[in-house]
DNA sequence: TTGATGCATTGCGAATTATCAATGGAATAA
DNA sequence: TTATTCCATTGATAATTCGCAATGCATCAA
């Protein structure tokens, strides 16, 4: 785990304002004069697969977006059942809640090496009292959240495992070139709400008819249509 | 179904500025002054047991704020299964994604009998455009919806269906009086992503085994120190 | 009161999923 | 190369949940 400061104040400012992902990011709405609000520095930083961004109930210090890769977003039960509540990927941001509550509500982990804009809580917390243009960004990124959070009630936690789990294989399908990249059983099981070995045995089962082929390394190259009827299904 | 115009412009203003729940309601921040670019009517609208609010998909004109009662937010899925993902009860505020998105995402029905203010979804925006004090209010409903939604997730969507019953009506319960009232079997069932049958079945044992005693009308007295028991166990 | 209606409850067999334990296979380090 | 380690897969069995049909129960209207 590296940590580059993208700079002092200024520099900062300048390298957010031509960041090359910014059309996805917090801060796409922003004119130039807005950028000269951020007076702490925003750190680019890289996470290697495993990494803990920050804990449920750490005193909330920073936003992040993410920049590339992807993290997971989990809730422990007291009973120790843990879920995963939400991925996130590009341009999306971890820990939105601290503009509302002083600590975060969940685990952060990083799923795949991942490189995120460390942003302060101050800066963002000033932008938003000071100029309009972050305003809509904010509502989008909630409503992202909740859009996720819901269909991830209703495609991932309803119904059969087998169809569910091809509803997620679906999700995480590039429906241009029908590859998917899993992640391993026990994350998936994590995001459907079922057991590591159930979800084993169906992706293996997808794999012997043909639903699946395996490209190694979790890699698969996904049959859709075939996906969607079994997710259709029950 | 009633409808009651609180009034053309002026009286609508004045009265959302004297709400009796306006502290929990969108609105609580507003000044006086920001009252004056209300210029289209508010109404209260009254709505009974089993009205539809606004469909998945339906043009959203409107936002509401739930006075009193309980409205459920469903949605489908292709096979037919239903889900509800959310409970909005006093203070909470429907269609909120109307000022995303042009349509709403949910169907939203009445569970138990409602009033509701009904406003513009106009009156809203600009409100958000010309005074900066609506803008925490919405970022805490947002905030408020994604909570519920990962409570779910984790709660009422993880662990053995008897667990999650249990949750689920402590969560429903008084914590004052340990009274509380459920639901028919079959919308627990679909909140719970479980079939009535199963709902009911644990219902039944909950009774037998004294963690519920019936009152009637789908009311109960519910033993929350047995009941978190069962919900930790697994 | 008497039906009629709409739910809730229950029984039972089938299907699904969990659980525990063993085996297999790929990637990595020595 | 050879171990080692970490997962994924599979088997066997138990437990849970579903699905369908029957029955019970309370409410409401005639």
């Amino acid at each position: 785990m590296e940590k580059r400061a993208i700079a002092n104040a200024w520099s900062g400012v300048s390298n957010c304002e031509n960041c090359g992902i910014r059309h996805l990011a917090l801060f796409a709405d922003l004119e130039h004069t807005d950028f000269e609000l951020i007076h702490k520095p925003i750190m680019e930083v890289e996470k290697k697969a495993g990494d803990r961004l920050y804990g449920e109930g750490d005193e909330g210090q920073f936003l992040y977006t993410v920049r590339s890769g992807v993290i997971k977003l989990t809730q422990y039960l007291p009973d120790g059942g843990q879920r995963i509540v939400r991925l996130l990927r590009t341009g999306d941001v971890a820990g939105l809640e601290v503009l509302v509550n002083p600590t975060y509500e969940h685990y952060a982990t990083v799923l795949r090496d991942a490189e995120l804009c460390q942003i302060p809580r101050d800066v963002v917390e000033r932008l938003n009292r000071e100029t309009p243009r972050l305003h809509n960004q904010l509502l989008n990124r909630w409503h992202t959240a909740v859009k996720q959070a819901d269909e991830w009630l209703t495609e991932l936690s309803t119904g059969s495992s087998k169809s569910r789990v091809a509803r997620l294989v679906i999700g995480l399908s590039d429906k241009v070139d029908n590859s998917c990249y899993l992640f391993s059983r026990e994350d998936l099981g994590a995001i459907l709400g079922v057991t590591t070995e159930t979800t084993s045995r169906i992706i293996a089962e997808f794999k012997r008819e043909g639903s699946l082929k395996d490209l190694g390394k979790n890699h698969f190259l996904a049959d859709l249509v075939r996906l969607q009827n079994i997710a259709n299904e029950n």
